[in-house]
DNA sequence: TAGTGTCA
DNA sequence: TAGA
């Protein structure tokens, strides 16, 4: 905890760390933009709001999802896939915001991958005790676009392993405005979050947000 | 095909 | 952490 506080309070120095071949970690690279983010987040909610999205066996997901952009990540009895509208309301889903697609091709750019053109964005909402277990991006068409997620709030510990489940994972503590971006060697690889340490974050309060976004057509 | 959940 |  007093780590935590200490880290969010020191001064944004943007650098890239390695993390796999492949994949990497942008620093802060969305700090200055985080505002923007959260009031478009907000926006987004307002019209398709947050939801508990079930899995194929029947298990309530902890964390609770939206999204916006051309296509929309949902689970349910029938599968994972991609939808054109939200299943709640029929309608399509809100358009992807100019700073999202900016940000999450510049963010692409700075990781190696040029012409990164997201048409999906998968807003996620952790509280204090949420997780994601490990899994694999998969449902993609084009698995030359990579991953860009986008960590906003409370810091979360990212699990990040291998081509195969029982890859050993490393773990890495996500801060607000850290951007993780992964693709070709490391594209399906195994990911997750470990559960949630309750904090206080001053934009976000007892909140993490994720925006992960994917080329899904 | 199951499945980003849960239990041991 | 690995496995079902």
């Amino acid at each position: 905890m007093t780590f935590d506080l200490f880290d969010d309070l020191l001064p944004e120095t943007p650098h890239t760390e390695p993390l796999a071949a492949g994949a990497v970690i942008l620093r802060a690279f969305a700090h200055a933009a985080a505002p923007a983010l959260l009031e478009a987040v907000a926006r987004i909610t307002a019209s398709a709001p947050w939801r508990h999205l079930v899995t194929p066996g029947g298990q309530r997901m902890s964390v609770a999802m939206t999204n916006c952009g051309s296509f929309g990540w949902v689970s349910d009895a029938r599968g994972y896939r991609y939808e054109p509208a939200d299943p709640l309301s029929g309608q399509p889903w809100p358009a992807m915001p100019e700073p999202f697609r900016t940000l999450a091709a510049e963010a692409a750019q700075a990781a190696g991958f040029a012409g990164f053109a997201p048409d999906a964005c998968l807003v996620n909402r952790y509280l204090p005790g949420t997780r994601l277990s490990l899994h694999q991006d998969r449902d993609e068409r084009d698995l030359r676009a990579p991953i860009v997620s986008v960590s906003l709030g409370l810091p979360a510990t990212f699990l990040f392993g291998g081509l195969q489940r029982t890859d050993r994972t490393a773990r890495v503590r996500l801060a607000h405005g850290d951007v993780v971006v992964w693709g070709g060697p490391s594209r399906l690889a195994y990911h997750g979050v470990a559960p949630l340490a309750d904090g206080d974050h001053p934009l976000c309060g007892h909140e993490r947000i994720n925006l992960t976004f994917r080329r899904a057509r």
